[in-house]
Order: structure tokens, then C-alpha cells, then sequence
DNA sequence: CTGAAAGCGCTAACAT
DNA sequence: ATGTTAGCGCTTTCAG
């Protein structure tokens, strides 16, 4: 392994002098700084980020957490890996790198704070995570700079995408195409999610919006983010007397279930119900027919996420809430009303 | 911040002791060994990972390598996830934590090796990653531990699932239904996936266990693992004068596209043409009819992968090819032959 | 079983 | 502009 010692001996200069020259200081003569940087070259040095780290205390590390359970809403969450590379390819252009923090490492029990500490990383990103986790709340609570996507916490930025606008929107485009009996399959309205009940809260809005009445009757709460609940919600809206003719669906996957169900209850889509839904999922082009539905920008909230942990490492104040926008995709689950 | 000199200073012992009681050496005594971790516990003690690295010269850091390039092969590959969450916890257990290995970092060019040379990273974890790459084969040509799951690397292990046994099963699956005449939609046949191969292979000895001629019209060999792909493949597949009753589709993500096929085509699934597909994605449930698949176990893969790499890390010699096997979830979309 | 001395690779503070 | 000195927090000898 080469040293800056190394490159001391051989170059004629000190460690400390080799040292400002590659770390680009001011207080340097340019020949010395580009003699030094080639002679580096040569020997292949590499710097040790131990070393660095031990003596500045900043590691150029962004610590990662997010919820690990197998559960459709952490890690396999379809929106997850790619903020996560949009986030990461952002930091990294500034010279952070990303780190897993560990829950427990090896026998010895240490908490996520604990872990961050150690790892002495400079801040955290927080990615489809429980905000009810007291483990989370304590790094969120410290001296730590720290962004959620996703999950609001409280006291820290969060970045989502928009919810109640397209919702609202979701309600007009409905009604622009003629239907006045619009229906909602609405997200589970626990705290998890912002996204249920902001956009159960679009829906009303957009309703309001073209004075038309707020039925419960018309308003189906999911149990889960999961196709499943949206088939039973689908089923369950189906017992009313009135029937509506549109249903805006809180998500790409529950919608896969109320197109099943519709199916099972001999309602053609869009011929008889039109169906407009949120997040753009892979699947949403497979379907049959292929759904309408908002595409969620999965690379723009990894890139507002970074760009507001920059300001945040920089010192600047950052807002609480962030909203990406979403964009309408246009297929077939929609039709006027004849 | 509180180290080990201020628990050295208030037990009454010196640095070094404190140093092996709280890493549980032997030549310590058991009552000071209790007396220094209370005393750590009760001043909060966390210990500094860049000191230890840097005097120890291993960092309990496993780098991650992946295609960043969002193109399905990659980071948006639907096992991604699953397979480093189960790989994560496997190796936080026995004390390992995960860092993403950057391509480059602030302005300051460094390949992948550099960077895993830069954060001493004791292993590698290469996912879905592109086998052409030549900084990642760098990687993988040095001394660092590397392992890779689903494309196949020279010179290093990698974990997949089996691939040629189920396709034999898959088209002995069709036979027992009473089909003879079964084609195959095969993924691409670059060199980057064994899967595209591997599976074709399976088919044709499928194929031959059951003394079944190998028609070259049969096989179609889709440009691309997705649904595109797959759509085009079926077409093309129907131009042969000679109609197959059964088709082995060698990817989920292709079979929606090749589902979209039949149904333009005029073909009902399975009454006119049964499919049997390959990865239990998420949405091979979704699809009408629902898809009969082998389900590939993300959690195994990921779990395999850490078990072989802690055979690794422990200097043992490991197999370059590790398969892990995969399930046949039987649902709607093969039927008896009529 | 415990401690003194030394050093991992690097940079901050200061002197020249 | 460059060098000297010191020290970041920890572990590794090795002596007692």
C-alpha cells in the first residue's frame, strides 16, 4: 500500500505538503502540486479513507434506512431502488457515498443511531420506512441531517410526490368525460403513507371542485397497498344501490385487483366502469386494459431528495414537505360515458 | 464523544485493557472485563470505526456493485431488492455491513477498484450487473472476495437459480397435459444472462426426454427481457404454418407481452394456447388468466449469496456456480390438451 | 492478567 | 510556499 509518506520520499517534500497538494489546498506552489499529483499517479495512490476520516471526522458518507420487512411497502416497494440510484448518483457527483445501516451487527446490539454514529456518516436518507419506528425516530430526533421519501416524519424534510393535486385532477378528468358518479378506492388512512389520505383528500376536493356531492357510500377505504384489499374494496363498493361509473384508485396495484374483481362482477373496462389510477407501475401497461394512471417520478424524488440533502450538509434551512410532480399517462381504462 | 481513554481513565485501567475487554479477548480478567463494559454502556461508548480500520486494515464493509443503467437489467430488475435485503441481513449477522462502490466520485475519477481499494472493503457483492464491464471485472480479477448473483462472472462465484432443470420441467409439465406440440420464447441469447441459455437448453432436452422433436420454427428468440420483446416473439411464432398448442415463455415480464399477443392474435389462454413462464414477478398474478410460473426465491438467492461469501471471507475455497432451485406455482394458464 | 510504547495514514496548527 | 510537531482513536506488540 502507498503512503503520502511514499510519495514524500520520492517527490523530496513533506507529508503535510504532499497532502495539500493532493487535496487540492490553496497554499501551494503549482509545480510542487502538479509534481506531487504525478508522481501519485505512478505509484497508484489511493488515499484511505480511515485515515481521512479519523482526522477529519467526516466520513463522505450518507447513511441508508428503510423499512426490511417483505411486506410490499420497504424494500420491494416498486418505487424503492430507483430513488434510491437517482439519490445516489446525485450524492456521489459531490464525493458522498451510500452506506446500509445495519439494525444489528454481529452479536452486539447496537441501535440505528448507534450504528450511524459509528459509521460517523454525514447524513441519512429514510426510504419507504415505518414511521412509527422509535429506532428511526431517534436518528431522526439527533443532530443528523436527515431526508424521508415516502413516509412523512415528523421535524425532518420529506420528498413524495405530489398526491392531492392529481387526485383533484384525477376527479376533473373523470368528469370531463362525462361521468358524474365517481367513486373512490381509497389507501389505507393509517399514518404510513401520506398518500392515502392525501389523496382521499384530492378526490373530495375534486369534487367539490365540479359541485358534486361527497358520498360515503362512494368511498371504499383499502385495508392494504395490495391488489387483494383492492379487490374486497371493489366488491364492497359494488353492494351499494348506486353504482357509480368511474373509480379513482389510490394505487397501480390495488387497481389490479378491482380490475379483477370487475371482471368477476361482468363489468367491462371501460365500457361499463372507467378506472384511473396512481404510481405507473410496471404492470399498469400490461394490464387489460392497459390503466390510466399517474406516473410517479421515481428519478426525480431520488434527485430532490439529494439536491435537498446538499442543502441541508451545506447548512442551509431546509422545508419540511417536498413535492415531485406526476404526469397523467393516458391508456385505456377510461372512456366517455355514452 | 466519549472513547476509550475516558473509560480507561474512570475503571483505573489503561487503554489497551479496555480495548480487549470490549473485544472480548481472552487474556482478560472476567471481573474487569464487566467493569469496563458497564462503565462503556453507562458513558454511552461507540466506537470509532475509522480508528479501528485504519489499525486493524479491515472495515466490516461489503461493496455492492451493480447496472445503474435503468433499463430493467439492473437496479429496476424486479429480484434486486429482495436478493441484497436477504444478502444484508445475512451478512449483518456475522458483523458485515453494505456500502454502494461509487463509479465516481466528485470530480475525482476513480474506477470501481479504486473505490473498494479507497473504503478497504473486505468483499464484493456484484448484482445484475453488466459482464462486459471492464471496471468491474478489474474488481473481480483483483484479490478482493467477489461474488456475483445472476449473471455469470469469469473467475468468481455466482449464485442463480436453476435454470435447465425446471425448463426441462416445464416442457415435461405440457407434455403430461397432453401437448406435443410446445414451442419456446426464449430471452436474449447474449452472453449476459445465463438465464437466456441456459433456459433454451432446458427446453430441448425437455424436449428430447420426451422424444419430441426439436422444430428450429418453435424457438423464437426474443430481442430483449421485456414485455415488447415478448409481444413481437409470439407474433413472429405465429407466422409458422404449423401452430404450437403450448408455449414455455422464459421470463414473466416477456409471457405479458406475449399474453397481449395471443389476445390480438384472436387465442384464448388456455383453451387455445397454454403458457408456462418463468419468475413469479409480482404481477404474475394479476394477469387474466393468472400465469403459471416457476417462482425464483429472491430471499435464497440473496441468503445463498451471503453464506457463500462467508465461506469466502473465511478463506475457504468456494464452487464457481451455485444454483439455487425454484418453485412451480401452478395457476391458470396451461390446460389439458382438448 | 495488565500496561507502556509505538504506530496505523492522514491533516491541523503553527513556525519558518 | 513548505516543513515540524502533534494527534485523531484504536490496537498490537511485548515487558512485567
Amino acid at each position: 500500500m502507498v503512503t503520502i509518506y511514499d510519495i514524500a520520499r520520492i517527490t523530496g517534500y513533506s507529508a503535510p505538503t504532499v497532502s495539500k497538494a493532493l487535496n487540492n489546498q490553496s497554499d501551494i506552489g503549482q509545480k510542487t502540486k502538479e509534481k506531487i499529483i504525478n508522481v501519485a499517479k505512478e505509484l497508484g495512490y489511493i488515499p484511505n479513507s480511515s485515515a481521512k476520516g479519523l482526522v477529519t471526522r467526516k466520513s463522505w458518507l450518507i447513511g441508508l434506512i428503510y423499512e426490511e420487512d417483505e411486506l410490499g411497502v420497504g424494500i420491494e416497494h416498486p418505487l424503492f431502488a430507483s430513488i434510491i440510484n437517482a439519490f445516489k448518483q446525485e450524492m456521489e457527483a459531490v464525493g458522498y457515498e451510500l452506506i446500509f445501516i445495519a439494525r444489528n451487527l454481529g452479536g452486539r446490539k447496537m441501535s440505528l443511531l448507534e450504528h450511524c454514529r459509528y459509521r460517523h456518516v454525514d447524513g441519512v436518507l429514510i426510504v419507504n420506512a415505518d414511521a412509527s419506528d422509535t429506532e428511526i425516530l431517534e436518528v431522526t430526533k439527533s443532530d443528523i441531517p436527515c431526508i424521508s421519501s415516502n413516509i412523512v416524519f415528523p421535524d425532518i424534510c420529506t420528498v413524495t410526490s405530489e398526491n392531492i393535486r392529481p387526485a383533484v385532477e384525477a376527479v376533473q378528468y373523470l368528469y370531463a368525460l362525462g361521468h358524474r358518479s365517481i367513486a373512490h378506492i381509497a389507501g389505507p388512512q393509517n399514518s404510513v403513507a401520506a398518500a392515502g389520505y392525501e389523496r382521499l383528500e384530492g378526490y373530495k376536493a375534486g369534487l367539490v371542485s365540479r359541485q358534486l356531492p361527497i358520498k360515503s357510500e362512494f368511498i371504499v377505504v383499502s385495508d392494504f397497498w395490495n391488489s387483494e384489499s383492492g379487490y374486497k374494496a371493489m366488491i364492497e363498493l359494488w353492494k351499494n344501490k348506486e353504482k357509480p361509473t368511474a373509480i379513482f384508485c389510490a394505487s397501480d396495484i390495488m387497481s389490479m385487483g378491482v380490475m379483477n374483481a370487475c371482471r368477476d362482477l361482468g363489468l367491462r373496462i371501460p365500457k361499463d366502469i372507467s378506472i384511473i389510477s396512481f404510481d405507473d407501475n410496471l404492470w399498469a401497461s400490461f394490464s387489460h386494459p392497459p390503466l390510466t394512471t399517474f406516473r410517479q417520478d421515481r428519478q426525480a424524488i431520488g434527485k430532490k431528495a439529494a439536491e435537498i440533502m446538499k442543502r441541508f450538509l451545506n447548512g442551509e434551512k431546509v422545508p419540511p414537505r417536498v413535492l415531485v410532480p406526476v404526469t397523467l399517462i393516458e391508456r385505456e381504462s377510461c372512456a366517455p360515458i355514452t
